[in-house]
DNA sequence: ATAAACTCCGTACTTAGGTACAGAGTCAAG
DNA sequence: CTTGACTCTGTACCTAAGTACGGAGTTTAT
């Protein structure tokens, strides 16, 4: 009867399959980015897949710059009606959208320098943060 | 003869200039980001326009992701030879076209949320978050 | 020539995002 | 039925990126 599902884990296990530290775990829980199930009177807590879903969730939208506040926001477009989460996602989108932008310049100007430093294949002096930073400085 | 040059700023001036804090510019030069010029022996420090446009782009590489330690790198592009920083420079730009890969797919992901919200005009149970993450977890 | 505003220098504090650890309880394998 | 691994709780510590501040010197506007 209280023999654990498949789909259960200790926070150990949990940690493990999410390759992450129990400790961040524990501190995900504790700035209430995901909930800590609530303790069974007998034995230790136990954790649903769906949380390993999120925390999986969580250190990728992390590498793409999102910090925990955003994430946060993000998680929580689960709760609500359509019309709300929708608005919610399209600013995300929008703000996503300026990032690519920003990277794609960044992108094009690096580009540029290595195409300019490999034809003007001096040893000597190669212009190329002067020039970085002034593009981007007028930018 | 000592009259300040144009293009010559006081620290305060530097930092209201490139909208940034005072404490940040001298933070800054403690973790050896920008230098300081030297003191002159009457008077206060002089910094260079350069400093000015090297802040700004300090600033937007950071909204782009990058940390002080790799805008360091970037900063540093412009001493040493051609072919050493056009080596470096690619390195950079393949990682900014893998951070731009993984914001569009985000976009994308996000972009087929709103679409699915848009036409599933329910106002019950938005399957958003639940979608996301599933389908985040398993790319 | 004096007060307000600024610089300089050192040190301390803050926030975000964790990590570590001590001491107690619990579980599970031999 | 004990021993080793794991959990739980609370607190302390860590790094990155600043921010704040006290007390001294300097500059500039009046």
């Amino acid at each position: 009867m209280n023999t654990p599902s498949k789909n259960e884990y200790t926070i150990g296990r949990l940690a493990t399959a999410a390759d992450v530290n129990v400790e961040t775990i524990r501190y995900y829980q504790r700035i209430g980015l995901i909930k800590e199930p609530s303790k069974p009177l007998q034995g230790f807590r136990k954790y649903p897949y769906k949380t390993l879903e999120q925390i999986r969730f969580i250190k990728r939208a992390q590498q793409l710059g999102f910090n925990l506040q955003e994430i946060a926001e993000l998680l929580e477009l689960g709760e609500g009606h359509c019309r709300d989460i929708r608005k919610r996602a399209e600013q995300k989108r929008d703000k996503i959208e300026n990032q690519i932008k920003d990277l794609q310049a960044l992108h094009e100007t690096l580009n540029q320098l290595i195409q300019t430093c490999h034809s003007g294949g001096g040893t000597q002096q190669c212009p190329i943060v002067e020039t970085l930073i002034s593009r981007e400085a007028t930018k």
